[in-house]
DNA sequence: TGTTAGCACTCAACGAGTACGAGTGCTAAT
DNA sequence: ATTAGCACTCGTACTCGTTGAGTGCTAACA
């Protein structure tokens, strides 16, 4: 693809880009030519506009204004010509101190990367828990709520605290929860699903049998933990950083965008599952498949917990979003996380 | 106040709110006769209207347009002329059905009842889990994560399940942690902060003296839990209806808006802290004091859990909101709220 | 005395007409 | 290959008259 472009085209797209950012206004030949001096005269900008345009790399709003990057523009800029630029000691500080305390409170961080970020940024974030069929229940137990339900406080090996109420006919004493939280431990901790011996499971049912349906439901609340995405927590921020933007400005489409990002399954989707940790991935307006986030891009990324299970972090802005900037700023958080998730899981404890 | 106001000019004050209610446009004399027969012509009917302007309950937002309520007007609507309006069978049922199941987990139900609240009425809505200074605690268990720090889990007597993490130079052993557990739960259960005795705590931290700090940090969290209403938790939904709203579609004050709600402490003070459970109450306009919030009303009332603590409900929508509609939905609401707390609270369970 | 028809007046909204200017593509000269 | 020049396009902004919904006032009426 680069191929077809020369020196002079790629500066000129790149002016194009850059001020697109910058101004949301499409741009001249003349202009490009005032602002950044490449030493040609708008008449050679336009010639080689035409040609931008004829391979699909910028758009016409209509005749006679200026041109405007397509998403195929901004994919170009994105593999080829953005150069990265590191964050300023400030920048680095805040993020520091944004997320770097009070770590204990795993949901508490999450919110709080996903509000330094939307405030770096100026978009909207969302960061996920971590999930993953290789995620590893750490310690489980049973505390009584009262004669009808029992709560499983669940700790997976990322350190995520988790409750479940369960109910149950009836609740055994405390000293039998004990012992049942126990014996469970024996058979999920440490494990993945796929480690957990159905023969250990079964002897738990038969050891109680007067609790066997409360049992069932510990497993199934277990095994739904660690592998249930769907209902995996997530922390949005900043959504309201959309209304600033003018290609958003119209109350009926931000209306639109707002309604798509409350919907928890899309924005799963729009997460994307790939377990390929180290890379930022950028999807460029209509390449995410939603109508409704068609004027928007995607710049996301995996933060890892553990040996295999990972969060997704994601940032949404509008289609000309500051690749560059939002690139650094998130590969810069997605450091600072993994280093204390790395932190977090160093410590055996308790875990039999 | 009531004196002031003729019979007739009751009706014409009502012709006026609800119509503008319903569009949002000014109204205007002739409007009036045509869509309300009230028996009198459209002149009388702007002498009338002079003399509700003469009064401060409408407004003229220019010369030549319609009147429009003032605040006052709309007080004045609220306070003495609405009357209420039975829910349909399908929206009580819509109620029941939407927060009536799985209510084992308490913030589910929250998140349920907002979301349940915004669908039928269509305006932003707060929900806040229960606080009040005679909160008590039912239950309290140490569980170990690791080497370095543990879970306290909270039962409130609401059944409410809370995680505080905790760190801790040593943890102790699990067998001891489940001692601790125990004197801990003797001393703070059943007990509003006040009720715990000093002595009791003190023979506590003797008992262990090796782990002083962290048996401080949890009655530290205990306290936290039951007295601190600044991180209570807070369920919203339906943000971006305020976006559907002609008065809210300028951009930038729809941010303005989304900025203010986006403050907890503001919020916080916005749903008030009065004890008293059965009235709803309603704000309207610039009656609360916040800048931001001008042009919206507020729609509030407290949902009632055991005997004395609270949780607070609120509805925000355009000054211009269906008061009506939106007071029925919310003791409708209010009342399904009290039934389903009240069935919690009955049960004597564990707690010693 | 309260009600209403009539009338002059106001003013936002709308549409047509116009000027402007930023932008283009094409052609011919350099 | 580059660029100056030029005719052309078309959205934006502005003016200006028209329209119509609304008002307040006055005088007539029941």
């Amino acid at each position: 693809m680069e191929l077809l472009l020369n020196e002079r085209k790629i500066k000129i797209l790149e002016a194009i880009i850059t001020d697109y950012i910058a101004t949301a206004e499409p741009i001249g030949s003349r202009t490009i030519a005032k602002k950044y001096n490449l030493g040609i005269s708008p008449a050679t900008i336009r010639n080689e506009m035409s040609d931008l345009e004829e391979l699909g790399l910028i758009e016409q709003p209509h005749t006679s204004a200026g041109r405007v990057p397509s998403d195929k523009g901004y994919r170009m800029y994105v593999d080829n010509m953005m150069h990265s630029r590191d964050l300023t000691d400030e920048e680095i500080n805040f993020i520091k101190n944004a997320i770097s305390f009070n770590v204990g409170q795993i949901d508490y961080l999450m919110q709080q990367t996903a509000k330094a970020l939307s405030m770096l940024t100026n978009y909207t974030t969302i960061v996920t828990e971590p999930t993953g069929s290789s995620l590893k229940l750490k310690h489980i137990q049973l505390v009584p709520i009262d004669s009808k339900s029992v709560v499983a406080v669940m700790i997976t090996d990322d350190k995520a605290v988790k409750n479940k109420v369960l109910t149950a006919e009836t609740v055994p004493t405390p000293d039998i929860l004990n012992a049942l939280s126990l014996d469970i431990n024996a058979v999920v901790s440490g494990r993945t699903t796929d480690e957990m011996s159905k023969e250990k499971i079964s002897s738990v049912l038969n050891k109680y049998p007067l609790y066997s349906s409360l049992i069932t439901d510990v497993f199934k609340a277990v095994i739904s933990l660690l592998q249930n995405s769907k209902d995996v927590h997530m922390y949005t921020s900043g959504m309201r950083n959309l209304l600033g933007f003018p290609e958003f400005s119209n109350a009926e489409k931000a209306q639109n965008i707002f309604k798509a990002l409350e919907e928890k399954d899309l924005l799963i989707t729009l997460l994307g599952d790939e377990k390929n940790v180290d890379k930022i991935q950028i999807l460029i307006g209509g390449e995410n498949n939603m109508q409704e986030l068609k004027d928007c891009s995607i710049v996301r990324a995996n933060y890892k917990v553990g040996s295999s299970s990972v969060g997704r972090i994601g940032i949404i802005g509008p289609t000309r979003m500051n690749y560059t900037r939002t690139v650094s700023v998130l590969s810069s958080i997605i450091g600072k996380m993994n280093s204390i998730m790395a932190n977090i899981t160093d410590d055996g404890g308790f875990d039999e």
